[in-house]
RNA sequence: GGCCAGGUAGCUCAGUCGGUAGAGCAACGGACUGAAAAUCCGUGUGUCGGCAGUUCGAUUCUGCCCCUGGCCA
């Protein structure tokens, strides 16, 4: 049986400490580190993505970070193909790619694959958020009933997102969703993955952390980084950078639909909720992952986890 | 010290013409296929400040006490 060669994936919630720990992994092991990070794809955001600062990247190069502008949208499908890209170039060159990060749905993408779907088609979905603006998304949850009922019936009649995207495929290719994901075969990917997982015993300490996280970036000026993004680009509230934990918060502020005194509960409020919902994950991805080492970073010593479960299979030595 | 207004869920508050209470936010659980740091679904027992009185029954009425804020001295 031929070995495949092995890649790292280190995914945890935010504020974690995947960053320190994927660095501290970098200086034993010929790695290249590649983000998972829906944030970090874009440019001049960078104090409330918690993008590691300059003199980091410098000595420890992040790929698929800073890709596009705060004006432009990533997805999933474009981060597989990135990431596989990516992979490959470091395998080719010898190394081991180590993939670190937040955004759950691509590491899941990147594990399973993908439908072969339409792309998303930006005129489309700004005719039906109007179509919804009038009539209201039960009424488009109803369309879809009629043109595809297996996948209007699995969706929430308010589930905005995945109505309007269900509709757009339908609209656009004649074909539904459902018969899409009818088709898709299950993804073989040509590497070994070896999933370390970041995930606090104590909810509570994770918390603290995020509290003095987000406090620091209000610091750092997290308000200031809104501003600059206001003036060097074209944003609206809408955008999928300008909808990022703390981002959308400041600029609720700025708009003066948010009392200055209550940015920080309520960034701290998302950062939290976020951590909840990449926690979930975590605990679904555990069933299906089996080989998921799990690994508390407020525990003694999270490198040392690490390294024993990297070296339990074969990575380190 | 006197007068007034308050003390109800982690927070801000509503409410019960006497039959032991509910919103928003938070928190917690879940879903998740080209926007995913998104989008959506679900979960509300809390000495109704304390003690006593009236009552079949008090968080609700009465008295006293404690605490908070304001006004007066």
């Amino acid at each position: 049986m031929e070995m495949k060669p092995a890649a790292i994936v280190l995914i945890g919630p935010t504020a974690a400490g995947k960053t320190p720990l994927a660095c501290a992994l970098a200086d034993r092991l010929p790695c290249d580190l590649i983000s998972v990070d829906s944030a970090l794809v874009f440019r001049d955001m960078n104090i409330g993505a918690a993008k590691p600062d300059a003199a980091t990247l410098q000595r420890y190069p992040h790929r698929l970070i800073d890709l596009i502008s705060p004006e432009h949208s990533y997805s999933a499908a474009q981060f597989r193909a990135d990431a596989l890209r990516e992979m490959a170039a470091s395998v080719a060159a010898g190394r081991i790619p180590l993939l670190v990060g937040g955004t759950m749905l691509y590491v899941k993408a990147l594990r399973e694959g993908l439908a072969d779907l339409p792309a998303a088609d930006a005129a489309l979905r700004a005719h039906i958020d109007a179509e919804a603006a009038a009539h209201g998304w039960p009424a488009l949850h109803a369309e879809l009933a009629r043109l595809d009922p297996r996948t209007a019936a699995r969706l929430q009649a308010n589930d905005s997102q995945r109505i309007q995207r269900a509709l757009e495929i339908v609209r656009s290719s004649g074909r539904t969703l459902d018969s899409f994901y009818a088709e898709q075969s299950a993804a073989e990917l040509p590497y070994r993955l070896v999933t370390l997982a970041l995930i606090p015993a104590d909810r509570q300490a994770l918390h603290r952390r995020i509290a003095q996280r987000f406090g620091d970036m209000l610091t750092a000026g997290l308000v200031d980084e809104v501003v600059d993004l206001r003036r060097k680009y074209a944003l609206h509230a809408e955008l999928p950078s300008m909808r990022c934990v703390g981002y959308r918060q400041t600029w609720e502020m700025l708009e003066g639909r948010l009392p200055p005194h209550e940015l920080f509960d309520r960034g701290l409020f998302a950062t939290r909720q976020l951590a909840k919902r990449q926690l979930t994950w975590l605990r679904s991805m555990r069933e299906t992952i089996d080989d998921m080492h799990i690994i508390d970073p407020f525990a003694a010593d999270p490198l040392a986890a690490a390294w024993q479960a990297l070296n339990a299979e074969g990575v380190a030595h």
